[in-house]
DNA sequence: ACCTGAACACCGTTCAAGT
DNA sequence: ACCTGAACACCGTTCAAGT
Protein backbone atom coordinates (compact mmCIF):
# COMPACT_ATOMS: atom_id res chain seq x y z
CA UNK A 1 0.00 0.00 0.00
CA UNK A 2 2.96 2.21 0.45
CA UNK A 3 5.83 1.43 -2.39
CA UNK A 4 2.85 2.18 -4.84
CA UNK A 5 3.91 3.73 -8.01
CA UNK A 6 0.06 5.15 -8.34
CA UNK A 7 -0.63 8.48 -7.71
CA UNK A 8 -4.39 7.23 -6.90
CA UNK A 9 -5.91 11.00 -8.11
CA UNK A 10 -3.71 13.36 -5.76
CA UNK A 11 -1.47 13.11 -8.63
CA UNK A 12 -3.22 16.90 -9.88
CA UNK A 13 -2.24 18.65 -7.01
CA UNK A 14 0.95 16.99 -6.73
CA UNK A 15 1.75 18.82 -9.43
CA UNK A 16 0.31 22.37 -8.74
CA UNK A 17 2.56 21.81 -6.06
CA UNK A 18 5.63 21.03 -7.08
CA UNK A 19 5.12 23.32 -10.02
CA UNK A 20 4.95 26.03 -7.47
CA UNK A 21 7.63 24.81 -5.38
CA UNK A 22 10.02 24.98 -8.69
CA UNK A 23 9.14 27.76 -9.68
CA UNK A 24 9.73 29.84 -6.64
CA UNK A 25 13.35 27.95 -6.68
CA UNK A 26 14.42 28.99 -9.81
CA UNK A 27 12.12 30.41 -12.15
CA UNK A 28 8.84 29.16 -14.37
CA UNK A 29 11.48 28.04 -17.22
CA UNK A 30 12.79 25.64 -14.66
CA UNK A 31 9.31 24.04 -14.76
CA UNK A 32 9.89 21.53 -17.21
CA UNK A 33 6.99 18.69 -17.75
CA UNK A 34 9.84 16.04 -17.54
CA UNK A 35 11.52 17.49 -14.66
CA UNK A 36 8.71 17.80 -12.94
CA UNK A 37 7.39 14.12 -13.55
CA UNK A 38 10.84 12.94 -12.70
CA UNK A 39 10.53 14.80 -9.15
CA UNK A 40 7.32 13.28 -7.95
CA UNK A 41 8.48 10.30 -9.31
CA UNK A 42 5.45 9.84 -12.19
CA UNK A 43 6.64 8.94 -15.43
CA UNK A 44 7.22 11.67 -18.17
CA UNK A 45 3.68 11.13 -19.85
CA UNK A 46 1.89 11.14 -16.97
CA UNK A 47 0.76 15.08 -16.09
CA UNK A 48 -0.77 15.11 -19.63
CA UNK A 49 -3.69 13.04 -17.58
CA UNK A 50 -4.83 15.73 -15.51
CA UNK A 51 -3.26 18.81 -18.03
CA UNK A 52 -4.04 18.99 -21.68
CA UNK A 53 -0.31 20.80 -22.00
CA UNK A 54 1.92 22.46 -20.65
CA UNK A 55 0.19 25.49 -20.84
CA UNK A 56 -2.46 24.37 -19.00
CA UNK A 57 -0.66 23.33 -16.21
CA UNK A 58 1.06 26.54 -15.75
CA UNK A 59 -2.19 28.34 -15.66
CA UNK A 60 -3.43 26.29 -13.21
CA UNK A 61 -0.73 27.68 -11.35
CA UNK A 62 -1.25 31.20 -12.21
CA UNK A 63 -5.15 31.19 -11.34
CA UNK A 64 -3.99 29.98 -7.88
CA UNK A 65 -2.09 32.97 -7.48
CA UNK A 66 -4.71 35.15 -8.62
CA UNK A 67 -6.56 33.69 -5.53
CA UNK A 68 -4.57 34.06 -3.27
CA UNK A 69 -3.62 37.91 -3.99
CA UNK A 70 -7.54 38.59 -4.20
CA UNK A 71 -7.66 37.07 -0.52
CA UNK A 72 -4.91 39.98 0.40
CA UNK A 73 -6.53 42.29 -0.73
CA UNK A 74 -9.64 41.79 0.05
CA UNK A 75 -8.74 41.80 3.57
CA UNK A 76 -6.65 45.22 3.73
CA UNK A 77 -10.41 46.33 1.61
CA UNK A 78 -12.53 44.96 4.83
CA UNK A 79 -9.71 46.89 7.58
CA UNK A 80 -12.82 48.91 8.92
CA UNK A 81 -10.36 50.93 11.35
CA UNK A 82 -9.06 53.08 8.06
CA UNK A 83 -10.83 55.54 5.90
CA UNK A 84 -11.47 54.76 2.57
CA UNK A 85 -7.89 56.17 0.94
CA UNK A 86 -6.01 54.79 3.91
CA UNK A 87 -7.46 51.48 2.85
CA UNK A 88 -6.78 52.78 -0.98
CA UNK A 89 -3.22 53.18 -0.32
CA UNK A 90 -2.06 50.23 1.79
CA UNK A 91 -4.17 48.02 -1.24
CA UNK A 92 -1.32 49.32 -3.26
CA UNK A 93 1.30 48.34 -0.76
CA UNK A 94 0.02 45.28 0.01
CA UNK A 95 -0.36 44.08 -3.77
CA UNK A 96 3.29 45.33 -4.42
CA UNK A 97 4.59 43.99 -1.71
CA UNK A 98 2.71 40.55 -2.87
CA UNK A 99 4.50 41.00 -5.87
CA UNK A 100 7.48 40.91 -4.88
CA UNK A 101 7.59 38.51 -1.79
CA UNK A 102 6.04 36.00 -5.14
CA UNK A 103 7.95 37.17 -8.00
CA UNK A 104 8.39 34.48 -9.91
CA UNK A 105 5.38 33.11 -9.08
CA UNK A 106 3.80 36.89 -10.02
CA UNK A 107 5.45 36.66 -13.23
CA UNK A 108 3.77 33.61 -14.40
CA UNK A 109 0.69 35.66 -13.02
CA UNK A 110 1.26 38.41 -15.76
CA UNK A 111 3.97 37.49 -18.41
CA UNK A 112 1.98 36.56 -21.17
CA UNK A 113 4.75 34.50 -22.78
CA UNK A 114 5.21 30.94 -20.84
CA UNK A 115 1.24 30.63 -21.37
CA UNK A 116 -0.97 30.21 -24.11
CA UNK A 117 -3.83 29.23 -22.45
CA UNK A 118 -4.34 32.65 -21.43
CA UNK A 119 -7.64 33.13 -22.23
CA UNK A 120 -9.28 30.21 -20.40
CA UNK A 121 -12.50 31.96 -18.70
CA UNK A 122 -11.72 30.23 -15.07
CA UNK A 123 -8.21 32.20 -15.67
CA UNK A 124 -9.66 35.44 -16.81
CA UNK A 125 -12.07 35.45 -14.16
CA UNK A 126 -9.47 34.63 -11.25
CA UNK A 127 -7.81 38.13 -12.71
CA UNK A 128 -10.83 39.68 -12.70
CA UNK A 129 -12.01 38.86 -9.05
CA UNK A 130 -8.06 40.32 -7.95
CA UNK A 131 -9.00 43.57 -9.95
CA UNK A 132 -12.85 43.86 -8.35
CA UNK A 133 -11.11 44.23 -5.09
CA UNK A 134 -9.66 47.40 -6.21
CA UNK A 135 -12.60 49.12 -8.26
CA UNK A 136 -14.85 48.04 -5.15
CA UNK A 137 -12.40 50.17 -2.75
CA UNK A 138 -12.35 53.34 -5.31
CA UNK A 139 -16.70 53.20 -5.14
CA UNK A 140 -16.72 53.00 -1.63
CA UNK A 141 -13.72 56.13 -1.57
CA UNK A 142 -15.89 57.80 -4.08
CA UNK A 143 -19.36 57.42 -2.16
CA UNK A 144 -17.78 58.26 0.83
CA UNK A 145 -16.17 62.03 -0.53
CA UNK A 146 -12.79 60.98 -0.63
CA UNK A 147 -11.80 60.62 -4.56
CA UNK A 148 -12.84 62.33 -6.90
CA UNK A 149 -16.13 61.14 -9.57
CA UNK A 150 -14.02 59.82 -12.50
CA UNK A 151 -15.48 56.87 -13.79
CA UNK A 152 -14.34 54.15 -11.21
CA UNK A 153 -13.14 51.36 -13.57
CA UNK A 154 -10.82 54.51 -15.11
CA UNK A 155 -9.14 55.00 -11.77
CA UNK A 156 -8.66 51.50 -11.04
CA UNK A 157 -6.75 51.18 -14.56
CA UNK A 158 -4.75 54.11 -13.03
CA UNK A 159 -3.97 52.90 -10.10
CA UNK A 160 -3.36 49.28 -11.46
CA UNK A 161 -1.29 50.30 -13.56
CA UNK A 162 0.94 52.55 -11.43
CA UNK A 163 1.25 49.20 -9.06
CA UNK A 164 1.48 47.02 -11.24
CA UNK A 165 4.42 48.44 -12.79
CA UNK A 166 6.37 49.22 -9.72
CA UNK A 167 5.72 45.76 -9.38
CA UNK A 168 7.38 44.26 -12.06
CA UNK A 169 10.42 46.89 -12.51
CA UNK A 170 11.64 45.77 -9.23
CA UNK A 171 10.98 42.18 -10.10
CA UNK A 172 12.74 42.57 -12.96
CA UNK A 173 15.75 44.51 -11.60
CA UNK A 174 14.91 47.62 -13.41
CA UNK A 175 14.31 50.13 -10.47
CA UNK A 176 16.24 49.46 -7.10
CA UNK A 177 15.44 50.95 -4.27
CA UNK A 178 15.90 51.27 -0.32
CA UNK A 179 12.77 50.45 1.09
CA UNK A 180 9.83 48.96 -0.86
CA UNK A 181 6.64 50.02 1.15
CA UNK A 182 8.20 53.27 1.83
CA UNK A 183 8.00 53.58 -2.18
CA UNK A 184 4.53 52.17 -2.53
CA UNK A 185 3.50 54.67 0.28
CA UNK A 186 5.23 58.02 -1.58
CA UNK A 187 3.73 56.98 -5.11
CA UNK A 188 -0.14 56.90 -3.63
CA UNK A 189 0.59 59.48 -1.36
CA UNK A 190 1.59 61.94 -4.70
CA UNK A 191 -0.92 60.37 -6.71
CA UNK A 192 -3.79 61.67 -3.58
CA UNK A 193 -2.16 65.38 -3.70
CA UNK A 194 -1.09 65.30 -7.58
CA UNK A 195 2.00 66.24 -9.49
CA UNK A 196 1.26 69.90 -9.95
CA UNK A 197 2.03 72.79 -8.08
CA UNK B 1 31.18 36.66 -56.40
CA UNK B 2 27.34 36.59 -55.89
CA UNK B 3 26.90 32.92 -54.92
CA UNK B 4 28.07 33.07 -51.80
CA UNK B 5 28.30 31.18 -49.04
CA UNK B 6 30.13 33.49 -46.59
CA UNK B 7 28.45 36.54 -44.90
CA UNK B 8 31.20 38.70 -44.96
CA UNK B 9 31.12 40.57 -41.81
CA UNK B 10 28.11 41.69 -42.15
CA UNK B 11 26.37 38.27 -40.47
CA UNK B 12 26.21 40.16 -37.00
CA UNK B 13 23.57 42.74 -38.04
CA UNK B 14 21.87 39.96 -40.02
CA UNK B 15 20.98 37.99 -37.65
CA UNK B 16 20.05 41.75 -35.17
CA UNK B 17 17.60 42.71 -38.16
CA UNK B 18 16.74 38.75 -38.69
CA UNK B 19 16.09 38.32 -35.19
CA UNK B 20 13.83 41.54 -34.70
CA UNK B 21 11.70 40.49 -37.96
CA UNK B 22 10.89 37.15 -36.52
CA UNK B 23 10.20 38.91 -33.17
CA UNK B 24 7.23 41.25 -34.44
CA UNK B 25 6.19 38.33 -37.00
CA UNK B 26 5.60 35.71 -34.06
CA UNK B 27 7.57 36.81 -30.95
CA UNK B 28 10.43 36.17 -28.92
CA UNK B 29 9.61 32.27 -28.82
CA UNK B 30 10.27 32.04 -32.19
CA UNK B 31 13.40 33.55 -32.40
CA UNK B 32 15.55 29.87 -32.57
CA UNK B 33 19.26 29.95 -33.40
CA UNK B 34 18.57 27.09 -35.68
CA UNK B 35 15.29 29.26 -37.19
CA UNK B 36 17.38 31.99 -37.18
CA UNK B 37 20.38 30.49 -39.45
CA UNK B 38 18.42 28.83 -41.46
CA UNK B 39 16.41 31.75 -42.66
CA UNK B 40 19.96 33.78 -43.33
CA UNK B 41 21.08 30.86 -45.04
CA UNK B 42 23.57 30.02 -42.78
CA UNK B 43 24.66 26.99 -40.75
CA UNK B 44 23.15 26.36 -37.37
CA UNK B 45 26.81 27.04 -35.67
CA UNK B 46 27.34 30.25 -37.74
CA UNK B 47 25.43 32.81 -35.04
CA UNK B 48 27.62 31.85 -32.57
CA UNK B 49 30.50 33.59 -34.26
CA UNK B 50 29.41 36.97 -33.43
CA UNK B 51 27.05 36.33 -29.78
CA UNK B 52 28.24 34.24 -27.28
CA UNK B 53 24.66 32.86 -26.78
CA UNK B 54 21.22 33.15 -27.63
CA UNK B 55 20.74 35.65 -24.59
CA UNK B 56 23.54 37.92 -25.71
CA UNK B 57 21.83 37.80 -29.13
CA UNK B 58 18.20 38.77 -27.68
CA UNK B 59 20.41 41.89 -25.69
CA UNK B 60 21.46 43.18 -28.66
CA UNK B 61 18.17 43.20 -30.07
CA UNK B 62 16.75 44.64 -26.68
CA UNK B 63 19.26 47.46 -26.95
CA UNK B 64 18.29 48.69 -30.15
CA UNK B 65 14.85 48.55 -28.99
CA UNK B 66 15.57 50.64 -25.70
CA UNK B 67 17.52 53.31 -28.66
CA UNK B 68 14.60 53.88 -30.57
CA UNK B 69 12.59 54.58 -27.35
CA UNK B 70 15.12 57.19 -25.94
CA UNK B 71 14.98 58.86 -29.23
CA UNK B 72 11.19 59.18 -29.33
CA UNK B 73 11.46 60.50 -25.84
CA UNK B 74 13.86 62.77 -26.55
CA UNK B 75 12.31 64.31 -29.65
CA UNK B 76 9.21 64.97 -26.89
CA UNK B 77 11.67 66.95 -24.55
CA UNK B 78 12.71 69.45 -27.04
CA UNK B 79 10.05 70.47 -28.22
CA UNK B 80 9.75 73.55 -26.91
CA UNK B 81 6.30 74.52 -28.42
CA UNK B 82 4.68 73.28 -25.29
CA UNK B 83 5.39 73.58 -21.66
CA UNK B 84 6.62 71.53 -19.41
CA UNK B 85 3.89 69.15 -18.25
CA UNK B 86 2.24 68.84 -21.29
CA UNK B 87 6.02 67.52 -22.59
CA UNK B 88 5.58 65.40 -19.38
CA UNK B 89 2.30 63.99 -20.55
CA UNK B 90 3.07 63.83 -23.72
CA UNK B 91 6.13 61.80 -23.41
CA UNK B 92 4.01 59.21 -21.19
CA UNK B 93 1.81 59.03 -24.40
CA UNK B 94 4.83 58.34 -26.48
CA UNK B 95 5.93 55.91 -23.61
CA UNK B 96 2.75 53.68 -24.18
CA UNK B 97 2.49 53.76 -27.67
CA UNK B 98 5.73 52.64 -28.43
CA UNK B 99 5.19 49.31 -26.15
CA UNK B 100 1.91 48.85 -28.07
CA UNK B 101 3.29 49.32 -31.54
CA UNK B 102 6.07 47.54 -31.00
CA UNK B 103 4.82 44.91 -28.46
CA UNK B 104 6.60 42.31 -28.65
CA UNK B 105 9.78 44.23 -29.29
CA UNK B 106 9.17 45.86 -25.96
CA UNK B 107 8.20 42.51 -24.32
CA UNK B 108 11.89 41.22 -24.99
CA UNK B 109 13.13 44.23 -23.77
CA UNK B 110 11.01 44.86 -20.05
CA UNK B 111 10.63 40.79 -19.35
CA UNK B 112 13.63 39.48 -17.85
CA UNK B 113 12.98 35.44 -18.76
CA UNK B 114 13.94 34.96 -22.20
CA UNK B 115 17.39 37.19 -21.52
CA UNK B 116 19.56 36.11 -18.87
CA UNK B 117 22.63 38.69 -20.08
CA UNK B 118 20.42 41.32 -18.76
CA UNK B 119 23.43 43.00 -16.54
CA UNK B 120 25.45 43.93 -19.68
CA UNK B 121 26.74 47.49 -19.07
CA UNK B 122 25.43 48.12 -22.54
CA UNK B 123 21.95 47.05 -21.67
CA UNK B 124 22.16 48.77 -18.31
CA UNK B 125 23.15 51.94 -20.05
CA UNK B 126 20.33 51.49 -22.85
CA UNK B 127 18.00 51.62 -20.54
CA UNK B 128 18.86 54.52 -18.27
CA UNK B 129 19.58 56.74 -21.18
CA UNK B 130 15.51 55.99 -21.86
CA UNK B 131 14.77 56.90 -18.01
CA UNK B 132 17.28 59.83 -18.33
CA UNK B 133 14.62 61.83 -20.76
CA UNK B 134 12.11 61.41 -18.15
CA UNK B 135 13.92 62.65 -15.10
CA UNK B 136 15.47 65.53 -17.17
CA UNK B 137 12.29 66.35 -18.39
CA UNK B 138 10.99 66.12 -14.58
CA UNK B 139 13.19 68.45 -13.66
CA UNK B 140 12.92 71.00 -16.10
CA UNK B 141 9.19 70.89 -14.91
CA UNK B 142 10.23 71.92 -11.49
CA UNK B 143 13.08 74.56 -12.42
CA UNK B 144 10.17 76.01 -14.41
CA UNK B 145 7.89 75.95 -11.21
CA UNK B 146 5.40 73.15 -12.82
CA UNK B 147 5.80 70.38 -10.97
CA UNK B 148 5.72 69.27 -7.08
CA UNK B 149 9.49 69.62 -5.00
CA UNK B 150 10.00 65.95 -4.27
CA UNK B 151 12.71 64.24 -5.62
CA UNK B 152 12.77 64.13 -9.30
CA UNK B 153 14.05 60.57 -8.82
CA UNK B 154 11.25 59.37 -7.32
CA UNK B 155 8.54 61.82 -9.15
CA UNK B 156 10.11 59.56 -12.29
CA UNK B 157 9.77 55.99 -10.75
CA UNK B 158 6.35 56.74 -10.49
CA UNK B 159 5.49 58.05 -13.36
CA UNK B 160 7.69 55.23 -15.12
CA UNK B 161 5.61 52.85 -13.37
CA UNK B 162 2.41 53.92 -14.04
CA UNK B 163 3.26 54.15 -18.35
CA UNK B 164 5.15 51.01 -17.86
CA UNK B 165 2.11 48.88 -15.96
CA UNK B 166 -0.78 50.62 -18.51
CA UNK B 167 1.88 49.33 -21.41
CA UNK B 168 2.37 45.82 -20.09
CA UNK B 169 -1.14 45.21 -18.97
CA UNK B 170 -2.10 46.73 -22.75
CA UNK B 171 0.27 44.18 -24.42
CA UNK B 172 -0.76 41.06 -22.64
CA UNK B 173 -3.98 41.77 -23.49
CA UNK B 174 -5.04 42.29 -19.39
CA UNK B 175 -6.08 45.90 -20.00
CA UNK B 176 -8.42 46.45 -22.99
CA UNK B 177 -9.21 49.92 -23.90
CA UNK B 178 -10.86 51.79 -26.24
CA UNK B 179 -8.29 54.21 -27.35
CA UNK B 180 -4.83 53.96 -26.19
CA UNK B 181 -3.86 57.87 -26.46
CA UNK B 182 -7.36 58.92 -24.67
CA UNK B 183 -6.26 56.55 -21.14
CA UNK B 184 -2.65 57.88 -21.34
CA UNK B 185 -4.00 61.57 -21.52
CA UNK B 186 -6.56 60.54 -18.76
CA UNK B 187 -4.04 58.85 -16.33
CA UNK B 188 -1.40 61.70 -17.00
CA UNK B 189 -4.02 64.62 -16.26
CA UNK B 190 -5.46 62.41 -13.50
CA UNK B 191 -2.17 62.55 -12.03
CA UNK B 192 -1.69 65.77 -12.67
CA UNK B 193 -4.43 67.21 -10.54
CA UNK B 194 -4.79 64.46 -7.97
CA UNK B 195 -7.00 61.52 -6.88
CA UNK B 196 -8.35 62.85 -3.50
CA UNK B 197 -11.14 65.52 -3.71
C1' DA C 1 -8.73 4.83 -15.04
C1' DC C 2 -4.18 5.53 -14.71
C1' DC C 3 0.49 4.69 -15.81
C1' DT C 4 4.39 3.22 -18.89
C1' DG C 5 8.46 3.37 -22.48
C1' DA C 6 9.59 4.25 -27.10
C1' DA C 7 9.59 7.47 -30.57
C1' DC C 8 9.20 12.02 -33.12
C1' DA C 9 10.38 16.51 -34.02
C1' DC C 10 12.28 19.95 -32.00
C1' DC C 11 15.89 22.86 -28.90
C1' DG C 12 20.97 25.30 -27.42
C1' DT C 13 25.58 24.40 -27.53
C1' DT C 14 30.27 22.14 -28.33
C1' DC C 15 33.82 20.60 -31.11
C1' DA C 16 36.84 18.70 -34.55
C1' DA C 17 37.24 19.54 -39.21
C1' DG C 18 37.16 22.09 -43.39
C1' DT C 19 38.22 26.59 -46.65
C1' DA D 1 38.73 34.34 -39.86
C1' DC D 2 34.74 32.27 -40.83
C1' DC D 3 31.88 28.43 -41.77
C1' DT D 4 30.50 23.43 -41.54
C1' DG D 5 28.21 18.77 -39.92
C1' DA D 6 28.02 15.52 -36.34
C1' DA D 7 27.03 14.85 -31.77
C1' DC D 8 25.31 15.62 -26.88
C1' DA D 9 22.01 16.52 -23.64
C1' DC D 10 18.00 18.39 -23.34
C1' DC D 11 12.75 19.75 -24.58
C1' DG D 12 7.03 18.91 -25.37
C1' DT D 13 4.03 15.72 -27.03
C1' DT D 14 1.94 11.36 -29.12
C1' DC D 15 0.81 6.71 -29.01
C1' DA D 16 0.47 1.78 -28.56
C1' DA D 17 0.86 -1.08 -24.77
C1' DG D 18 0.52 -2.52 -20.09
C1' DT D 19 -2.11 -3.07 -15.10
Amino acid sequence: MEGKTYHHGDLRSALLTTATEMISESGVDSVTIRALAKRIGVSRTAPYRHFEDKGALLTAVAIEGYERLTTTMANVRQDQTLDPFERLSKMGEAYVLFAVENATHYRLMVENSSVQSRSTPAFREAALNARQELIDMIKEGQEKGFVIDAPAQEIGNMLWSMTHGLATLLINGQLRVKNVEETAKFMTATMGNGLLK
